[in-house]
DNA sequence: CACTTTTTGTATCACACGGTATAAACATGC
DNA sequence: GCATGTTTATACCGTGTGATACAAAAAGTG
């Protein structure tokens, strides 16, 4: 069998990724894929299958790679507190450092009113579930450990902290400044110490 | 002079309001206004000059009726903390009584990432500024009228509040639940008690 | 050199978009 | 009734969209 292999196509999406992280679904043109993928039309549709079905792809590699192996390596970190607040330092840092402001690709995809697919929801509502979780687990060891206030609720103060990691990635995209993004993350911690 | 008056210009608008605030800039098509408006395309240009500058006139409509129009109500109460409370209630039982879940036209702009046009990202920073406003003002007085506390920072607390309202309005939208964006409400509520 | 498979370059399709133009229907003022 | 200006109903125009089709070029294997 001739040329089993193609050219490299998880680099081909982690360039789509790019483009539909940066423009949403709609906004995201064959052409901009294309040209930024640097791969063919006939080329993209026979590896990916079309538009949506490369759009799936890329978000939950994006999930893969981002939100999973974030909270992995926090939680490993085994110390709450300071996960915590690693966490919203480190959205912080991440949205400044993005030239491109492009946010968080899970909540941006909560808001492209468009996409609204099953599947896609389904993503992007067990990525948000599980971000929650992170906060809550956190919440619960550290008052068990003795090192966050006993009268606050994991469940409640989940919900406001994954609430604020939001905003934060949403306002840094508009005309936010970092340092005001800095004050809701240091608001943030606040919450838990 | 025949014929000085027209259609109902106002109600026009209104209708045009209600969709882009729906589907955003993009997503809403000259079609979709003008099935909703009810008014005929060329009485559409005629009359608002286009799409760009009829969604610039929705967008003011909307920060004039919305916005401005609650702060003021608000701010008339001269009772801070309820001012806040009642804020915060006000966009969960608005955000649940509809049941297209529009959210607010004003945040929803902010994540349009296609508008960004001076004048409409003008309008958006305006509003949000004035939000934040009003909140740190509440604060300065309630904290004045001790009945906050002296220990928190009314600018950053105004800015997470902000930033709190946001994240209910956006979630709102999206799978999360009645009690869920109640909970982040009254949490909001709690920052400042 | 064949043979097979993938990639590439176009060409094309049907459709939707925002915007413009045109002509008829209409209501008012003289 | 006639003139004036508005609304309506269409018909377009140019462009961009996602998607498909197909021939030619390129690349690895026998």
């Amino acid at each position: 069998m001739p040329w089993e292999k193609s050219f490299d196509e998880d680099v081909a999406l982690d360039k789509a990724m790019q483009v539909f992280w940066s423009k949403g679904f709609d906004s995201a043109s064959i052409a901009d894929l294309i040209e930024h993928t640097g791969i063919n039309r006939g080329s993209l549709y026979n590896a990916f299958g079309g538009k949506h079905s490369l759009f799936v792809k890329a978000l939950l590699k994006y999930d893969r790679e981002n939100r999973q192996a974030t909270l992995a390596r926090l939680e490993a970190l085994d110390d709450p507190k300071r996960a915590v607040g690693e966490f919203f330092d480190n959205i912080v840092t991440s949205t400044l450092v993005d030239n491109e402001r492009k946010g968080c690709f899970l909540f941006n995809t909560v808001l492209d009113s468009g996409t609204h697919d099953a599947q896609v929801n389904e993503i992007v509502a067990n990525g948000l579930r599980e971000i929650e979780g992170f906060f809550r687990r956190s919440i619960e060891v550290g008052q068990a450990r003795g090192d966050m206030p006993q009268d606050i609720d994991p469940e409640s103060k989940a919900k406001t902290l994954l609430a604020l990691a939001l905003a934060i990635r949403v306002l840094g995209r508009g005309p936010y400044t970092a340092t005001a993004l800095q004050t809701i993350a240091d608001e943030a911690k606040q919450l838990i110490a």
